[in-house]
DNA sequence: CTACGAATTAAACGTACGTTCATTTATTTA
DNA sequence: TAAATAAATGAACGTACGTTTAATTCGTAG
């Protein structure tokens, strides 16, 4: 046996990549083998060797593409120009969009960190620290114009992102709260939580 | 060579504890061996299973410890009595004080339960819950006496608890705030987020 | 003081790991 | 259509894994 009819490098490097996602979100990076992704999409684990350089070329490569994904769909938000309480609202809300739509890059971001080499780590802690200073610096505006009353917004940038991440563990397509009435409700806790005055 | 001077099995037990604490949360249950731990404490693996049966009861063992322990150290601050705002205020300064103190615990109880296997999982699971029905019964509690307002104590909860957890990512005994500080400032925060009329 | 159980070592078990390699076949390029 | 490259196989590499076992020594109870 050798090459495989219809085999485009690309298309298999994307099984790949999409495979390694799943079963690292479901078991973790350690404990999910080569030969566990490559079984699951029909091929022997020296042929992802094609694609990859390494297993943890791969998890690198995973955390990168969604961090910058990430990224780049918060920029074309642009709120660049709305008022610190409406571009509070628009973050609270894409935050909670994309990352209940991609359950399992966001579950493997934060949990994986610790199984990446330095090099990489600090590659995906920069995006990271890019993505909350967006939140960080909406913040700083409402403090300054007095939209919002923060103690410290550096904790309240933080506390904000756990509370809306948080939900990546619980939020199911077909619960008992639609995505809609989620942004809602954290929308009002979050007004809450920055001393944002009822509008 | 065979048994060591000196040594007593619940002392080595204990130690192998520790160290698998430490290692679990540091590189992941699935990525430390039982070599690597008996190795930090001078012991060959095979010792360990003079005190554990398995590795996967090992790490059980962990969960159910830190579980027990946290559960009952909330029953013992005893805020069954207080009114609703009092003890939310009670619950959020334990909370902090809590898991800053128990890092490793802390982590790996919410990193390492999908290495546990289905039975161990639900054990755990449960535990957290009754942990999170406490923070919920407050809630619920000053919804009814319109101490709060809240739309839904259930999710208010969850983003509650996660954004309470989320400091132990940042948190550091030597860093820019004093936990007093850090507890203010979730004190202030929370109250925002659950309505509470300033006092 | 002796016998017994607790604690440990060292070696081995079978299995699985990440990765490499020679080889083969499919596709692309000239 | 011939040569070059891309994609895959299947076997092998050395290493490490979790766990078991026989043998050995230490602590202690009778």
């Amino acid at each position: 046996m050798a090459r495989k009819v219809g085999s485009v490098g690309t298309e298999t490097a994307d099984k790949v990549r999409q495979t390694a996602l799943l079963l690292f979100a479901r078991h973790g990076y350690a404990a999910v083998s080569m030969r566990q992704i490559a079984r699951q999409i029909d091929l022997q684990a020296g042929a992802i060797y094609n694609h990859f350089p390494t297993k943890q070329q791969l998890l690198r490569d995973l955390l990168v593409s969604h961090m910058e994904r990430l990224l780049a769909a918060w920029d074309a938000e642009g709120v660049e120009g709305l008022p610190a309480g409406e571009a509070l609202v628009a973050f609270v809300r894409f935050h909670l969009r994309y990352h209940t739509q991609c359950g399992e890059e966001v579950f493997i971001s934060y949990m994986e960190l610790r199984n990446l080499e330095e090099e990489n780590f600090l590659d995906i802690e920069a995006l990271r620290k890019r993505y909350e200073k967006g939140l960080q610096d909406i913040l700083e505006r409402g403090v300054a114009d007095g939209t919002f009353r923060i103690s410290d917004p550096r904790v309240t940038t933080m506390a904000l992102i756990a509370m809306l991440t948080g939900v990546t563990n619980w939020y199911r397509s077909n619960g008992r709260l639609s995505l809609g009435e989620i942004e809602a409700l954290y929308v009002g806790m979050i007004s809450g939580t920055v001393g944002l005055k009822e509008v």
